[in-house]
DNA sequence: AAACCCGGCAACCGCTCATGA
DNA sequence: TTCATGAGCGGTTGCCGGGTT
């Protein structure tokens, strides 16, 4: 078994303090993230070196995004989740300024219950047995229209018995080629960014690879791979 | 006014992978 | 090749504030 990162004795949990904050923002702007393991003690912070970088990275990185999720943002979640799953950093790779733990909780506590409320299996983006045909009648794919009230994409009838939203990703692909969603080659999110620059190596198939091969990821999106 | 419930969100935990010695 | 360590990810927990009874 391998030791903790952190010597969990001493180290506060909990809410941050703006002081504890300010110690840290200092620190990074002065020496740089990483090393986080050892960040809490040269920052003179009792935190475990875990909990620092999750601060930083999800609050005090500088263009975060906060607040309200935009239309436009929402309905990008929502494929990009049927495409991924819950791949939560590579679908908040993909809304710049938000964190993968932002969109993860957005995800839990609205897109969720909403996608519940339409009939909408969240976990595989098709319609439930016993929802009403008369939303979704047949062939189902999805639209980025903006005039739903529920504000998820719209499931469209095109007539025949088919009732699941993502029944062959490569429709829901197609539907979402005009994204520009390159999920397979480019990473711009900060974290991804980050990394390149601090090695100035092409980022390793090593830990996204881990990612997309994992039994959820949708057929759909392994033929990208 | 008080108690209770519920949703949102910040933070923690455990796991896996990458990397270097 | 193996092992130790750093880093990242996703699931889960727990607190807090607002709404309801």
């Amino acid at each position: 078994m391998r030791k903790p990162c952190c010597d969990k004795e001493g180290t506060n949990k909990g809410a941050w303090s703006k002081q504890e904050d300010q110690m840290l923002i200092d620190y990074i702007q002065a020496h740089g993230a990483g090393r986080w393991c050892s960040l809490p003690k040269a920052a003179g912070l009792h935190r475990c070196g875990k909990s620092c970088r999750l601060r930083w990275i999800n609050y005090l990185r500088p263009n975060i995004k906060r607040g309200n999720f935009g239309q436009d943002e929402e309905e990008l979640i929502i494929k990009l989740h049927a495409l991924l799953g819950n791949r939560w950093s590579l679908i908040a790779g993909r809304l710049p300024g938000r964190t993968d733990n932002e969109v993860k909780n957005y995800w839990n506590s609205n897109i969720r219950r909403k996608l519940i409320k339409m009939g909408i299996d969240p976990n595989n983006h098709k319609l439930h047995q016993s929802f009403p045909l008369q939303h979704a009648s047949s062939h189902v794919s999805v639209s980025t229209t903006t005039a739903q009230s529920c504000g998820v994409p719209f499931i469209k009838s095109h007539g025949s018995t088919n009732h699941r939203i993502s029944d062959t990703h490569s429709s829901l692909v197609q539907e979402t080629s005009h994204l520009n969603l390159d999920l397979t080659i480019a990473f711009p999110s900060p974290t991804h960014a980050l990394l390149q620059d601090k090695s100035n190596k092409p980022i390793s198939h090593g830990t996204n690879s881990r990612n997309i091969h994992q039994d959820s990821a949708p057929a759909g999106f392994l033929l990208f791979l």
